[in-house]
DNA sequence: TCAAACATACATTCATAATGCATTTATTAT
DNA sequence: ATAATAAATGCATTATGAATGTATGTTTGA
């Protein structure tokens, strides 16, 4: 019962982006790249690539290829959910596997759906966060991220 | 992000054993036996036999050794909560491990926090609930339990 | 046309849940 | 006493999926 690294790679690079979005308002920002966020956090290129990817396939970030390409977010922090997040990056898979292999109790078990309910809960309570929830502190993030190597 | 089958097994054991309780109330109640809650589940003989002493441990049933030996409920169905159970048999490990390889984001990161607040929520939703909440169709349940080969 | 960057496919490694096997210990009916 | 039964215990193996690695293709700007 753990959150996937694939999941959690996922919010880094959205915080990675926000935090230096918040930098400067008007002009085009600087666009980050998969070397720059491996670099920062010290991640495998290759797991990164697949994360950054998709998250342009969720339209949560824009990815521009070629030169001077890279990605920035497609949105504003506030308006990306954790919820949509977590809940896109992880997976939406049922929280207990009733079928596979078949449970005889599934007619007349509660516990599935009790669990179920409580998945749903969970993601309830993520819906009032935001990209933008996460950077409170969002000067000391940009300090941590310049200086990372 | 999923419930070991370990943890839905135990749930299974104590619903099995609940079922069957609620049928005499004055009578010593008869003793499972784990060779039964695999021909009832179609469980691997082992598996079930660490999850039963998993529950001994936690007092959750009573086990005896030898000849008709087997387990029962050490308590009332009502007395014992699904958050405490599906808590101690699925390990009680943070929801994102952020030391491990250790993540520079840390002394500025609000997400860790949410996500265990969010953990918490989860179990303080399950709390509500007990053993005795899966018996609302006990009669089923015993019928299903009964019958299966 | 070259180099930089993401896109894509596939292969491999690693962690751990899940399962299997063997033996020991406790209990009780005979 | 003894044999049968059932849980306790320890260790080995398998299966699954996450995590990572390798290779190549594609787009784009200088
Ligand atoms: S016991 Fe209930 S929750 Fe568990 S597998 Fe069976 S039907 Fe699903
Ligand atoms: S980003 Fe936050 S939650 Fe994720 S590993 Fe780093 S400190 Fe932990």
């Amino acid at each position: 019962m753990q959150l996937k690294k694939y999941t959690d790679y996922g919010l880094r690079i959205l915080m990675y982006l926000a935090s230096f979005d918040a930098d400067d308002k008007c002009a085009e920002p600087k666009l980050a790249t998969i070397r720059e966020i491996c670099d920062t956090f010290d991640l495998s290129a290759n797991h990164v690539n697949k994360v950054v990817h998709h998250l342009g396939r969720l339209q949560l970030i824009e990815t521009r290829r070629g030169k001077n390409g890279g990605f920035l977010l497609a949105k504003q922090p506030e308006d990306i959910s954790l919820a949509f997040v977590i809940r896109q990056l992880e997976g939406d898979e049922k929280w207990i596997e009733c079928e596979n292999p078949y449970c005889v109790a599934m007619p007349a078990c509660e516990l599935k759906g009790i669990v179920a309910r409580g998945k749903e809960l969970f993601y309830d309570y993520l819906s009032q966060y935001t990209l933008k929830s996460l950077m409170v502190k969002a000067p000391q993030l940009r300090q941590i991220f310049s200086t990372a190597s």
